[in-house]
DNA sequence: CATGAATGAGTATTCATTCAT
DNA sequence: GATGAATGAATACTCATTCAT
């Protein structure tokens, strides 16, 4: 009785989120960062404090220095999780430059859209202490290089116009990394839908169709 | 002798921008904003503090209270400036929707481009009291809407693609409001080339020529 | 296998000191005030977390609850230790005062610069929550008062100079705490010869040999 | 009126040291100094709150930090202070060693037992950060060349038994050390007499005049 | 108008201690 | 007996803002 009633106070404590596992711990930290992703996007950086996050995880506050070595190490890790899901997707080496594309934007926007990648948009690296916001620098900057190879496959193999690869880039990740500040996912555009908008947009743009 | 010096070191107090006149006090505040709207944009809203913009400016801290009655108020200014630039822009209302929405992306950029829109951009609105916050979304939502009825009328007149204005308005605006993160007016291009880069993107993205 | 390895491990857990035995207890205890004392000495009290403790015996900071009861207790037994040394040692009750000084100084000496003696002096009983601070000052009272009465032993069997207990007493014991500020017995003076050095200097301080 | 009961009120704030004078800032430093010093001196740095200083001094504890920029600043001005004292002191270069040492005595009995010199010995150099905790280690490390000099020059001309000027250092210094453990300024014994007993009793010791 | 001085409110972080396993 | 997890309590420090001069 006494038992499964702390049980269940357990999960109410962790959202429910934390199973009977061998790996809790991971998967807490997990939780942490996504609750923390949420409100930080919310609220922004600064609003948002400690007790906040750990109010709505119904845990006191020096809890999260179990899991966390610092507030700055939270959002760090948020950011790193939502590059790190960019930069290990698989790219088909044998599709052209526009395929290759196509596919990058499908992965971006269902980054972006997640809580870590919202986060890594409208919070920024302007918060972070100066050595982090360095790593996500260049983590993004990595990002941005995959984009223009593609786009200078794509120029190569003709699947796409000529177009300068640095400065096309810099237009497609505004038109991407501004979906979070409109985009609401319980809405009539799905994800998918998102994507293929956005693909749409940038091979388009507003050009009338010929004839 | 020393009255001169004091004049001097005065001009020198306010980065030499006031000059004798009635209007000082305007002047000054504009001196202020800006100066604000450089920092806030360079370290963020939160990471600067008073003392920052005071010191900056080569005054007291207290001194700021004589122009604005917080630090709020300093960015609301700032952040009203930039959209009041964008709102009085006149538009060609004989022009048709294609010519009018070029106009539009070179007023956007120029405005972007200046220390005010960069800072409208990079801070963002989450800082502001709820209050102010409510003020300025609505101003962006009214330049927002004259680029969709652009939009609509550019459909309509068959100057553009048979767009959904929404969409394509917003990723638009991602593409413009992107550009304080990369831009540097001090390298190869100008602001009008950048304009007029903008404005090929999203007309033709990616699409090769026809033929 | 398995179960060698453990015991190996336990064995390196507590620094190789616990031997099989059913004073485990006892013996667990000694050295974890050991270790305090060192640290504490090296460090400070306040500078000196539980878990610094528990490191340097490689053992979980909770478990340095089964052998105390607070951080407090730690520091007091240390402390209480260094005075039972120095009460249970015994006095030659026929040795003239002098003799029995100089038999006091070199058990003093021994004691202060052990780990416990030395975290006497150096962490002081300031740290120490009021109850325990009035034990341990006791404790130093009554050793105390054990060399002022052989000072006036000395004075009426005419041993030493006729000097007042009290003053005399507050400078000897000074010349003495201080030692563990300087001394490090890696050195070239044992610490036979420093006791040797510190009953020459008491007794004959600056002054000349007589013609 | 009004005007009268808050100069009052600002003479109380800082317990009436402050008079009207261009210098208000460096006494206010002062004042804070030695009020430091003494609350340290009688609960340890570490058991003293910044708020035990304000509440104190009738301020605010943030008011603390116009004056000083951490509680670490404080302490080391306190004990730089209390070194600064001793060697600034002037040193007659005409007396002989022993005429020396006793004019030092005096000086460092005056100087340990004011604010800054009890804090400096009973707080010791522990709790501040690395880099302040050499800065005092040196001075004290200047003040011990001082005495040392002092004895060898007494050595030389014959004004004091022939002693290693190292370890009497040690011992002599212990002895003053331990002073503030244990004097009482309003006491039998003033400071003077006080300095008296301490060169007797370095000089003499426990020896029976002769004959 | 300008400012030095002062402060209230707020926040990240630390750490001794407890407890369920 | 041992410990990972959790937390209450405490504290240095920051900063926007006020006020007397």
């Amino acid at each position: 009785m006494a038992v499964n009633e702390t049980k269940v106070a357990r999960k109410r404590a962790w959202q429910g989120a934390i199973q009977d596992a061998d790996d809790q711990f991971a998967m807490k930290r997990q939780v942490v960062l996504r609750t923390a992703a949420q409100i930080f996007s919310r609220r922004g950086f600064h609003q948002t404090t400690l007790s906040d996050i750990a109010d709505e995880l119904h845990i006191a506050k020096p809890t999260l220095y179990h899991y966390f070595k610092s507030k700055d190490e939270i959002l760090l890790e948020v950011q790193q999780a939502a590059i790190q899901q960019m930069l290990e997707a698989p790219v088909d080496p044998k599709a052209n430059g526009f395929e290759q594309i196509r596919g990058f934007f499908h992965r971006y926007v269902e980054m972006i859209v997640d809580d870590f990648g919202t986060c890594l948009i409208m919070t920024g690296v302007t918060p972070l202490e100066p050595g982090n916001r360095s790593l996500v620098r260049k983590g993004s900057k990595s990002i941005e290089l995959i984009l223009r190879d593609m786009l200078k496959r794509g120029v190569e193999d003709g699947s796409i116009a000529p177009v300068d690869p640095k400065i096309a880039a810099k237009f497609m990740f505004g038109a991407l990394n501004w979906i979070p500040y409109w985009y609401r996912s319980d809405g009539d555009l799905d994800v998918e839908g998102l994507a293929d908008r956005a693909i749409e947009f940038v091979m388009r743009g507003l050009l009338k169709a010929p004839g």
